[in-house]
DNA sequence: TTGTTCGTAACTTTTGCAGTTGCATTTGTA
DNA sequence: TACAAATGCAACTGCAAAAGTTACGAACAA
């Protein structure tokens, strides 16, 4: 794949999920369809699962399957769960001996997480039902 | 370094150069304050003369100066001058066959868009001077 | 009990970027 | 003119993060 990946995977797994939520797949149909592999679907899924977004069941007709209906998930649930922030780092600057750069850094910042929060805002703002219904 | 290094040294450097915008400074002394490689320093100071935002002079007592005034250099012209988008890609998604695919990345392209053009305007809000200023 | 599926760990491959080396070119100075 | 200092650039190495792969255990349904 490429750049991103991981989110891309997601979201474009739980749109799908939201065109027949009934449904229940396997790591391997998502993967084959999403052209990778079930070890990192199952990567990537676990974490939607860890917060809740979905659920997997082991053996036998297990698979995945969407916790909550399409229309309360959002994108930013999706991108959040994923604890990968595109815009701000979430902190960790060394510390620098020099005073620029420490300036730099708290102006830079304080910019990166107001674009950060702006874009979990907008993202907030469509649901992954919604995604289908543009298509 | 670390992660968005070119940008950390764009800025960080042009920081430094507002405070004392007639000193030539050569590449080395550049990669030795911020802990890096001339070669790296030129590469990267390299883009942001090609947008003309400093000059660069070969040769006996050459070096980098800012091509402007100081106040007149945004944090947004650095941004833009390294051409690193951190949001937006800027396209290319290999037009996919699958139909969700392609609406969730139109949706999320154009919330990417956006918010892409609210860092920017928000970086234009300071200058490299004020940086400093601010320590 | 057998087969299917997730869960996870360990390893390999790929990729992008920093770092490095080397050399041509330009330019100021002795 | 000769030399030293600086950029410009190309090619290579090294490294780290992420994807991809393999393997195996655990859970569960038929």
């Amino acid at each position: 794949m490429k750049r991103n990946s991981r989110l891309s995977l997601a979201l474009h797994t739980l749109s799908h999920m939201a065109g027949s939520p009934d449904r229940v797949r396997t790591s391997s149909d998502i993967a084959e369809h999403a052209g990778t592999n079930p070890v990192v679907v199952r990567r990537v899924l676990g974490k939607l699962r860890e917060a809740g977004l979905l659920t997997s069941e082991k053996g036998h007709a297990g698979g995945w399957r969407l916790a909550h209906k399409p229309q309360d998930i959002t994108l930013a649930d999706v991108y959040l769960a994923l604890d990968e922030r595109m815009v701000a780092t979430g902190e960790a600057s060394e510390a620098s001996a020099c005073s620029v750069e420490h300036a730099l850094h708290k102006r830079v910042s304080s910019v990166l997480e107001d674009v950060e929060e702006s874009l979990v805002k907008k993202l907030s703002e469509t649901s992954i039902s919604e995604v289908r219904g543009n298509a």
